[in-house]
Parts: C-alpha cells; structure tokens; sequence
DNA sequence: AACTATCGCAACCGCAAAACT
DNA sequence: GAGTTTTGCGGTTGCGATAGT
C-alpha cells in the first residue's frame, strides 16, 4: 500500500529557488491564494512539487514574514514556548508573529541551544546539566571536579573549537572548548560547561519558567478535540474566501489568548503585533 | 592567496494524520 | 469502513558564506 509520489519527480527542479520561480508563484498566489498545493505548480507554471511551492511560500515569500534578527523577548519566548511544547516547532511559530517553523528551528539550533547550554541547562530538557548528569548520563559524562566542568567521558577533543559567544556569555567562552556544531537533539551536552556563581542563578531562575508561567494559558494548543485538525470548509472553500472563513468559524481561535500576554510580554511590540495582525494571516486573537 | 573548517540557512525527505472517494 | 490522496510537521542534508590557519 505505498504512497504514490507526491509530484512526478521526472520533470521537477530541485534546490534553489531562482527570482523568475518565487515571481510566478507569488504572482499565482496573490492571485488565487493558496489553493491545492499539489495542482498549484503546474497551474502557475511552475517545474516544481508542490510541496516544495508550499515550504517556498510559507517559510519565505509569505509578505507577513518578520525578516532579520530575533530579539531577546522572541529567544526568551522561544525557550519558555520550547519547555512546554518541546519541538513542536509549528505550535511555537504560532506564537511568533511573522517566524515561520523552520526559522525557528534552525535559529534553535544553531543559537538557543548553544545559550542554553552556556546557562548550564539541558535543551531538550531545560534541566541544569548537573541534573542530566546525575540522572540520566551518568555513563556518558564526568565532571572535573576542580573546574565545575562537564565532559564526556571519551571527549575527543575537536580539532578547532568555537566559543559561546553569544550574547551575555562572555564569561563561559574562553578556553571552554565547547563545540556543539552537528549536533542532534540526541546528542549531548557541550564538551566543558562551566557553571558560574552568575550563571547558576541564571540557572536556577530559568528552571522555574514554568512555576513562573501562567499555565492556565492552555497554549492555544489549538482546537479542543485535535490540535492539527482543519476545518472541513477549508479545501472546499475558494481561496478567496477562505481566510474569511477561518476567522468567522474557528471556533477555537476565538477563544485563544495571545500567549506573549500571559507569558508577560503583555506590554510588548510582540504583543501589539499580534492584536494588529494587518495581513490576513491571523495567529492571533486580541480579544483581550 | 589558498586551503580548510565551521556556521547558518534554505530546501528536501519521510512520515503521520486529516481529508477525500 | 477501507483505501487513496493531500497536507503539514519535524528531522536532516546540502551548500554558500565566513572565519581561521
């Protein structure tokens, strides 16, 4: 009972995306809006699979996407967003306005990750290390007692080492050896983590995100009987019609909350952002 | 200047679940 | 209800840019 390809590779680009293709399909959903994916590239002219038309518009040519940089409010969103939900990167971009999924998951990956640990916190976990250690990776690891350092047990020193240089981290970056590049959600912690008397409050402050949060937010985890479900009218509905649509009928958006809010970032640009959602593509409700 | 290593991002892949027939 | 199709998600890979030697 295979599945049949989604797209006839035969006669499909691959890789990057040239100017001319982005144009036609932004020309083609602005348009028709964003219609069955899977016609949608012959429709438009275009050499690709639709799934691939899909993953373009929305992680790149959507017009409501926030380019640049991610401010310290949206890392510190992410990370509390992450300790709840884990790698549910959809549910957390849905609390982000204008952040797609893959964005914050590279960003994930290749920052927070690395800040998490310079805080001497478990990422996946959001568990002091020492924790990790102790429970689960006893074999894995030792701690160099005269240092306060973590390493695991067969380190392999890298042959050049990057430095957390991130942010605030200055005082964990020299000489700590920590290199976390390539590595997985499985994966460990850094070769040398240092846990400072600053940072063990840093520590102890980011462990209790969750005795900090208001968990009756219930996280706009979307609709009551399945997070992921669509509304039926959805792929029946004409394009046009159906943004309207799911601002009328969803129920369950109408009861969400805007989640910076209840996370305390009420009075932020975050939260303006969410109640002025200009575009059409609503993730927010105000309601507040 | 040339080479190598690392980083960061865009895109791809496989899978699960929803929607459809 | 069963089988098929489509969509969306999360993990992974590929590659260009940049830094380091």
């Amino acid at each position: 009972m295979g599945r049949s390809p989604c797209c006839e590779k035969a006669h499909t680009n691959k890789g990057a995306w040239t100017k001319e293709e982005d144009q036609r399909l932004i020309d083609y959903i602005r348009a028709h809006g964003e219609g069955c994916w899977r016609s949608l590239p012959k429709a438009a002219g275009l050499l690709r699979c639709g799934k691939s038309c899909r993953l373009r518009w929305i992680n790149y040519l959507r017009p409501d996407l926030k380019r640049g940089n991610f401010t310290d409010e949206e890392d510190e969103l992410i990370i509390k967003l992450h300790s709840l939900l884990g790698n549910k990167w959809s549910l957390i971009a849905g609390r982000l306005p204008g952040r797609t999924d893959n964005e914050i998951k590279n960003y994930w990956n290749t920052h927070i990750k690395r800040k998490l640990l310079n805080r001497g916190l478990d990422p996946q976990t959001h568990r002091p290390l020492n924790q990790i250690h102790n429970h689960n990776n006893f074999n894995k690891y030792t701690i160099n007692n005269n240092e306060g350092i973590i390493q695991p047990k067969n380190l392999i020193k890298p042959k050049s080492e990057s430095s957390f240089d991130d942010d605030n981290n200055t005082s964990t970056t020299n000489n700590n050896n920590c290199s976390t590049s390539g590595m997985t959600a499985d994966e460990e912690p850094p070769q040398n983590v240092q846990l400072h008397q600053q940072e063990q409050k840093q520590v102890h402050s980011s462990t209790h995100y969750q005795e900090n949060l208001n968990l009756e937010l219930s996280i706009g985890l979307a609709p009551s009987n399945s997070a992921h479900s669509r509304p039926l009218q959805q792929r029946k509905q004409p394009q046009q019609q159906k943004q309207v649509v799911d601002y009328d009928k969803s129920f369950e958006v109408k009861q969400a909350v805007c989640l910076c809010w209840q996370l305390g970032f009420g009075r932020s640009e975050l939260c303006k952002n969410c109640t002025q959602n200009s575009n059409g593509f609503r993730r927010y409700i105000t309601g507040l």
